[in-house]
DNA sequence: GTTCCGCATGAATCGATAG
DNA sequence: ACTATCGATTCATGCGGAA
């Protein structure tokens, strides 16, 4: 099986325009964060973030299989001691779009960053928002299993014999849980909560979000061969993690630092034997995973 | 110092009425959640949260003091496979209502049951939406350090001498670390994100939260003698750790059978004696935290 | 090869200063 | 007044060099 990686320079907000309906298994994204500082990267005002994200949430409700899933990493920023509402209001608008918001994972970053103010503690989480277009969509929990820990070994081994014997009389009933189930298991399904820190890198590429969390979803929500899309590449970690794990994908950047960063470790070799054509090379790359 | 609990039975949105203004340092409650079934506790229609949720936080807003805090408990439930956006349209609401929002902290709820959705993971967090009247409020973040992780232990107590001297010099220079602030230290500012289990009685009464839920906001934001509210007192959790932690509290239920449970673990003696009057007796208790 | 330790580095936030 | 920039604060993590 060929896997394929196709970046694309531009703005998703246009370029989705050219991939087909109903051809991506699974959306997995982090865009720029609001921003009062309009000088920054992709800075969007807070008061225009729905506005700005509404057509490419609507192009990715587009491009996305009935089975596929959108995960989308966001946090709101304090401005002027309060907690912004644009999240809130992108998720009611989102679902007038058409979306199911199906779940809030959430990213707990065990290495927030530092620091001490009068009213408020650091914060140390961020919403990892799962929308769909249908209510039956592909998920491969077993995929995520954990290791079981001492839960099992604590609560379970204490249980009474009326205990068990009154779970096991209830199986199949649709109520209760059958506890003597979980007694075997070494393994268990895991929660909404993810405990992950962010990878502070002494190298070059930062990324916003460390590997493990679209590894997470990627193996919750697809399966190899499918295809993958992040419209705000960034660094690319969704796309090298999709590539590692078998999985075709695509990503689109706007801007050409972090695409060419992304496309030198792409194609190391290439890059050395002659000056990259972007305009070309992108439009022969994204022929292949179902692009117009 | 004579600390009071007051509990009150009726209707929060018009036992509330009766409270003075600005005469709570704290409000702490869990609400009945978003229920399709009518004739749950509480339950309340999905639909019509945000409606029968803001006549009584119109009521907190009065009552709490300009320097206090509101603290909501709160998740939303899945209904045909889809998270409710009741929470969202509350905070937004309420902040046309008035209120700041200030912060969302999570409560990481550790021990989550396991168990098994098609689509879906345990759900093992919750909301704890911080409200204020003002962009200054009271908040005593000392109370509730954590100890430091090994960062400190390790590597502080190896400090060179020369180290020390060094920063020493450079104290006020504006540049480099004052590291000697850092050698008697071994507690750091907690995050937003709260681990605590949920308790699991074996009593009667079911807690919707542990008690050191309302236990480390009690400590974060009041200090002794001060008034703590809960509207919704339920099995009574917020008012007995107030009551313990030496501040005053106030606690509204609507269910009989509820108050009175709370009534006879605070004043066990009494019921022996005497049938409770519950409408006199309410009036009498509720005339010394600042009740009208 | 292990273990230990120094260091740089964050989707942070506030308040002060500057245009 | 209102907005943009800057410095100070602070702690878990992973890398790399040292023991």
């Amino acid at each position: 099986m060929e896997i394929k990686t196709d970046i694309i320079l531009g703005d998703s907000k246009k370029v989705l325009k050219k991939l087909l309906d109903n051809s991506v298994d699974f959306v997995f994204t982090s865009p720029p964060y609001a921003d009062q500082r309009k000088s920054t990267y992709g800075g969007i005002h807070p008061d225009k973030y729905v506005e700005w994200f509404l057509p490419i949430s609507e192009e990715l409700l587009r491009v996305l299989k009935p089975t596929g899933t959108f995960v989308l990493n966001i946090k709101e920023k304090v401005i002027k001691g309060e907690r912004s509402t644009y999240v809130m209001e992108l998720i009611i608008a989102m679902r007038k779009q058409g979306w199911l918001w199906t779940e809030e994972f959430i990213w707990h970053k065990k290495n927030a960053f530092p620091g001490k103010w009068p009213n408020r503690f650091r914060d140390s989480w961020e919403r990892l928002l799962q929308f769909n277009k249908d209510k039956k969509f592909n998920m491969y929990q077993e995929e995520v299993m954990v290791p079981m820990g001492n839960w099992a070994k604590t609560r379970l081994k204490n249980l009474s014999e009326t205990d068990k014997t009154r779970d096991e009389s209830k199986v199949g009933s649709g109520f209760g849980k059958n506890i003597s189930n979980w007694l075997d298991r070494d393994m268990a399904y895991p929660t909404n909560v993810l405990h992950l820190a962010t990878e502070c890198n002494n190298k070059n590429h930062s990324a916003a979000f460390p590997e493990a969390l679209p590894k997470w979803f990627i193996k919750l929500f697809t399966k190899q061969g499918d295809i993958v899309l992040d419209p705000f590449m960034g660094s690319g970690t969704t796309n090298f993690v999709a590539k590692r794990m078998n999985r075709n994908s695509i990503g689109i950047e706007i801007l050409p630092e972090y695409y060419n960063s992304v496309k030198e470790q792409l194609e190391p070799i290439k890059l050395v034997l002659l000056e990259p054509e972007q305009q070309y090379e992108s439009t022969e790359l994204i022929g292949s995973n179902g692009v117009r």
